[in-house]
DNA sequence: TATTATACTGTATATAATTACAGTATTACA
DNA sequence: TGTAATACTGTAATTATATACAGTATAATA
């Protein structure tokens, strides 16, 4: 996508503020008013240019028919809600519909990357980093990670959450952050570890 | 405000959902399309009737100019962000603009009331229940809290984060969930409490 | 029992809004 | 050096939309 000149941008922002402030989009002759064009066509044309860049599309015939695509759509006008995840039995997947307990709608600048889903914490093993049973972890969807991360992963078909580390050997080793508890290391022939994804942060209700 | 009869409800319910899938409010004849309506007019009055009964408002001359009012505005729909808090310098009010580090929107239904603010935690006093240095406790204000809640109060103007408990004689207790920390009696000749709010919940980040 | 609210049809009109067409001028690009 | 993109003015036609006015019928309310 090409970028956008600064004319553009400013009526890129024009349609935002008015979908914010006023709940619908701005005619083209709101639009050349605000910017004292003496004409609707500057306003019309400078739609045009932003389709074609593909930040927005219009529809023909309706009035006020400007409409934001996905990745410019303002975070909070977007209903962009994640589930939250409840027990996992073994051998399921972790998104299947029955452990979802409800959904929660996440702001996208709430943790340093998007969520994918929230997961109910069971058990005290993480009590140390002040994640304890019932807090909501919220979980990125991962293939790999680094030492020191949190991590939500299957151990044998079970889910578990511990700090990912490794040793001399390079054996996966799983810290979890209670002394109650000692470390896991993985021996790949026998053990069968899968990588659900990282932890962003938690969310703890009182 | 008077209840909405059956068919309100319904068109109010076409306006939110032309609102969430398109965008933008629906014209007259597009509420009289998709109820059948032979006359845009029918669509016109039933749009009086839930103006008269306060749960839209109507731009005169405006195209598609229907404006939810506040209560009945989608969750989603409203950008009810609440404040970041950064450190609190005595003798400032709590939500002094210059402590404002960032806004943060919150879902309703995230913790068990609305937030009024976010407070960044500093210290390790309350380590015992997860709340850690640089956490984000989720505060409502109140006037009044209960034995056992964790509060946000004044004592002798500085910000503090405890758990609030009386003594037998009724004096206020403020406790600390850290072993380094012991308990603070407040002697009211003495000492100036003031309640800030209660602590909803914790968002933390990794 | 009169009045108001609800729930529409049907017609008509002013105005709101899109959108096509014809230009001008400047800058970017290839 | 020509072509496309940007950034507008100006005019005008067509269509989209709000909205007034005149009815009909039924249920709720005072």
């Amino acid at each position: 996508m090409k970028e956008l000149t600064q004319r553009q941008e400013q009526i890129l922002e024009l349609i935002k503020n008015n979908l914010e402030l006023k709940g619908f989009p701005p005619t083209r002759a709101d639009i050349a008013n605000t910017f004292g064009f003496k004409s609707p066509n500057a306003a019309e044309q400078h739609l045009r240019a932003l389709e074609k860049k593909g930040v927005i599309s219009i529809l023909s015939g309706a009035s006020r028919g400007i409409v934001l695509k996905e990745s410019h759509t303002p975070k909070h006008l977007k209903n962009n809600e994640i589930p939250i995840i409840g027990l996992v039995a073994a051998g399921q997947p972790m998104l299947a519909l029955e452990h979802v307990e409800k959904k929660l709608k996440i702001p996208e600048t709430m943790f340093r990357d998007n969520a994918d889903y929230l997961l109910r914490v069971k058990g005290d093993s993480m009590i140390d980093l002040g994640i304890h049973e019932e807090d909501l972890i919220a979980v990125k969807k991962e293939k790999e990670c680094k030492i020191g991360q949190i991590i939500v992963a299957r151990v044998n078909d079970e889910v578990t959450v511990k700090t990912f580390s490794k040793n001399k050997e390079g054996k996966i080793i799983l810290k979890a952050a209670n002394k109650k508890y000692s470390d896991i290391t993985l021996d790949p022939k026998k053990e069968d570890f899968y990588l659900e994804g990282v932890c962003l942060g938690v969310i703890k209700s009182f």
